[in-house]
DNA sequence: ATAGGGTTAGGG
DNA sequence: CCCTAACCCTAT
C-alpha cells in the first residue's frame, strides 16, 4: 500500500554504476555510504542496489531471454539463435564470466583475443571522460573502469600505462600528481556531441507512476522532482562548455593522420620490446 | 552484510 | 499471456 513501486531513475543507475566501478561490486554498503552517491541513492538500501546491479548484469549479458527454471520455454532455436551481436556498448559488468564463450574457434591463426591498440585509446578516453574526476584518475581507477566495461589481455595493465604517456605526447591527457585526466582542449572535443537525455521514458514513466499509483499525492511533488532532475542532469552534462570548436576541430583533424601513425609505432615498439614477432604483412594489414 | 532464490506488480 | 523489474526472504 506504501509505494506501488520506486522504479530506478537513471540518475541513481549512474550513480550505481559508478559505485561499482569506484569501489567494486559487492560493496553495496560501502557505496551506499560513499558522500558521492548518498544523496542519490538515499531511499535505497544495499540490497537494493544489489537487486538492481543484478538486473543490470542478466539484461546486459543474457540479452533478452534466457532459459528460466520456472516455465520451460518449448521455443525451438530452428535458425536464429541470436547468438548476442553487440554486448558491450554500455554496460557489460560482469567480465570475468564472458571470457571465453563456448563458441567454435575455426578462425585464422592470429586470432588475437587483443582488440586494435586504436581501442585501447578510446578505452582510455572513454574512460576518463566518463569518471569525470576533476584531480584525475589514478592508473588503478582507469584499469579497474576498463575491465569492467571490455574484455581486456592479461598484461593490459603495462599496456595502460604506455597508452597514457603517449596520450600525454599528444596533449590529449595530462598528468596531475599520480592521476590522469583529459586535457581541456581534448575534453571539449569530446563532450560536446553529448547527447541530450531531457525527454526520455523516464518522464513517461515518473507521468505514468503519478496517474496510477501516486495520483493522490501533491502534483508539485513530482512536477519539482522532474525539474530538479533537468536541472541536474544539464549541469551535469555541460559541465565543460562547448564554445571555440571550430578551431579544435580543424586542429582534431591534423592530430587523427598523425596519431594513427604513432598508434602504429607505439604499439609496435611495444610489441617487440616483449619479443613478439610480428610479420611484415600483419602489420601492413594492422592485424595485429 | 552479501548472494541467491523466490514473489509480485506493472507493462507490452 | 508473458516478460521485466522492484521487492522480499533466507542461508552463508
Amino acid at each position: 500500500m506504501g509505494a506501488p513501486k520506486q522504479k530506478w531513475t537513471s540518475e541513481e543507475e549512474e550513480a550505481l554504476r559508478r559505485g561499482v566501478l569506484k569501489h567494486g561490486a559487492g560493496k553495496w554498503r560501502t557505496i551506499q555510504k560513499d558522500p558521492e552517491f548518498s544523496p542519490v541513492l538515499s531511499s535505497r538500501s544495499n540490497i537494493d542496489l544489489k537487486d538492481k546491479w543484478r538486473n543490470l548484469s542478466f539484461s546486459a549479458s543474457g540479452l533478452g531471454s534466457r532459459d528460466k527454471l520456472r516455465v520451460p520455454r518449448p521455443k525451438a532455436p530452428s535458425s536464429s539463435p541470436s547468438p548476442s551481436p553487440q554486448l558491450l556498448l554500455l554496460s557489460a559488468p560482469n567480465n570475468v564470466a564472458e571470457a571465453s564463450p563456448p563458441e567454435d574457434c575455426e578462425k585464422s591463426p592470429q586470432d588475437d583475443k587483443t582488440p586494435s591498440p586504436k581501442l585501447y585509446s578510446s578505452m582510455i578516453l572513454e574512460a576518463l571522460d566518463e569518471l569525470k574526476e576533476p584531480n584525475g584518475s589514478e592508473v588503478a581507477t582507469i584499469c579497474n573502469f576498463i575491465e569492467q566495461r571490455h574484455e581486456v589481455q592479461p598484461n593490459f595493465r603495462r599496456l595502460l600505462c604506455a597508452k597514457l604517456r603517449r596520450l600525454i605526447g599528444v596533449n590529449k591527457v595530462e598528468k596531475i600528481d599520480k592521476s590522469y585526466k583529459l586535457t581541456d582542449s581534448y575534453a571539449k572535443r569530446a563532450l560536446a556531441p553529448m547527447k541530450d537525455p531531457s525527454l526520455k521514458k523516464k518522464d513517461s514513466a515518473k507521468s505514468s507512476k503519478a496517474a496510477k499509483g501516486l495520483g493522490q499525492l501533491s502534483p508539485a511533488l513530482d512536477a519539482a522532482e522532474a525539474a530538479a532532475m533537468k536541472v541536474a542532469d544539464a549541469e551535469a552534462k555541460s559541465h565543460l562548455a562547448n564554445e571555440h570548436m571550430m578551431e579544435v576541430e580543424r586542429i582534431g583533424k591534423m592530430a587523427e593522420e598523425t596519431e594513427s601513425l604513432l598508434e602504429l609505432a607505439s604499439e609496435l615498439y611495444e610489441r617487440c620490446s616483449r619479443g613478439e614477432a610480428l610479420t611484415i604483412l600483419q602489420v601492413a594489414h594492422r592485424e595485429f
